[in-house]
DNA sequence: ATGGTAGTCGCACTA
């Protein structure tokens, strides 16, 4: 069987319920991670979705900031994961079941890291590396689990490579993309050899993003964005991410204009045959 | 070095 699986950080789902509705219609996703819903669970609206046929929500809520949900067509059960050290709401762990059997789908919102990529002397930052650290351990010792089928998705925060900013020399001392971050980030994607699906598609020589800010004017056409978003698979769902025919991996650009006030991040959809 | 915009619990904080 096939299964799409989606993230998107909505930057405030109460506000933008429209555009996930329209955005569930088009692209059809059966598991949707949605971050910074910035609500707590008693006012997230769950109906309209429910509506379309996505019956199986939880939700990781918390008042004005932060927060993660995940929508699904497919049964979900909740998984008992930590990770964030502040007791944020950042993250939603689930299991999805695939038929007879089932795949872990872990919905992340990184912290952002404030301004200054120091830890000794910016504590948000101190708090995305512990963040990063709590999410290796976690993986690092599942990892004898080979057959595991997990799935990470969500705002990472951090765009590692080189294109995945608009100008990798100007923001080297940028937090989401300084040396230290992205080098951490990629010790805990080589823990669990997990895949980044993004790149998978796309050669490390063409830029690729997923984030535009809503500061200065129109970022669109200056192009000045970072990838921020990710998708990663563990090595039992490598085969997988390669679903023939249309494109198994798309980043959905246009969601970043096709309303007047849209999210500044866009979703991205990744289609996994889980007979392959 | 600064400021720009957006969303929420606006009179401040997070991003």
């Amino acid at each position: 069987m096939k299964i799409k699986l989606a993230t998107w950080n909505i930057n405030s789902v109460r506000l933008r319920q429209d555009q996930v509705v329209r955005f569930l219609k088009e692209q059809q996703p059966d598991v949707l991670g949605l971050q910074e819903i910035k609500c707590l669970e008693e006012v997230f609206p769950y109906a309209p979705f429910r509506e379309l046929g996505y019956e199986h929500i939880e939700v990781a809520g918390q008042k004005g900031y932060h927060g993660a949900a995940t929508i699904s067509r497919l049964p979900l059960t909740r998984m008992d994961t930590k990770f964030c050290p502040l007791g944020h709401a950042r993250h939603v762990s689930t299991k999805v079941k695939t038929g007879d059997t089932s795949i872990e789908f872990h919905n992340f919102y990184i912290p952002a890291g404030g301004d200054v990529a120091d830890p000794k002397i910016n504590d948000k930052f101190a708090h995305k590396l512990d963040f990063l650290e709590t999410m290796r351990r976690y993986f690092a010792d599942r990892f004898t689990q080979k057959d595991g089928r997990l799935v990470l998705v969500g705002d990472f925060n951090i765009a590692p490579h080189e294109n995945d900013v608009w100008s990798h020399k100007q923001l080297l001392k940028v937090v989401s993309h300084t040396p230290l971050e992205v080098s951490i980030l990629e010790t805990l994607r080589k823990s669990h050899e997990f895949t980044d699906c993004s790149r998978l598609f796309t050669d490390d020589a063409d830029k690729l993003f997923s984030w535009w800010s809503y500061r200065g004017r129109d970022p669109m056409k200056s192009n000045r964005g970072r990838r921020l978003d990710h998708i990663w698979v563990s090595p039992a769902l490598h085969s997988a991410v390669h679903a023939g025919g249309k494109p198994a991996h798309e980043i959905h650009v246009p969601c970043r204009t096709w309303h007047e006030k849209p999210s500044d991040h866009v979703p991205m959809t990744q289609v996994l045959d889980l007979r392959a």
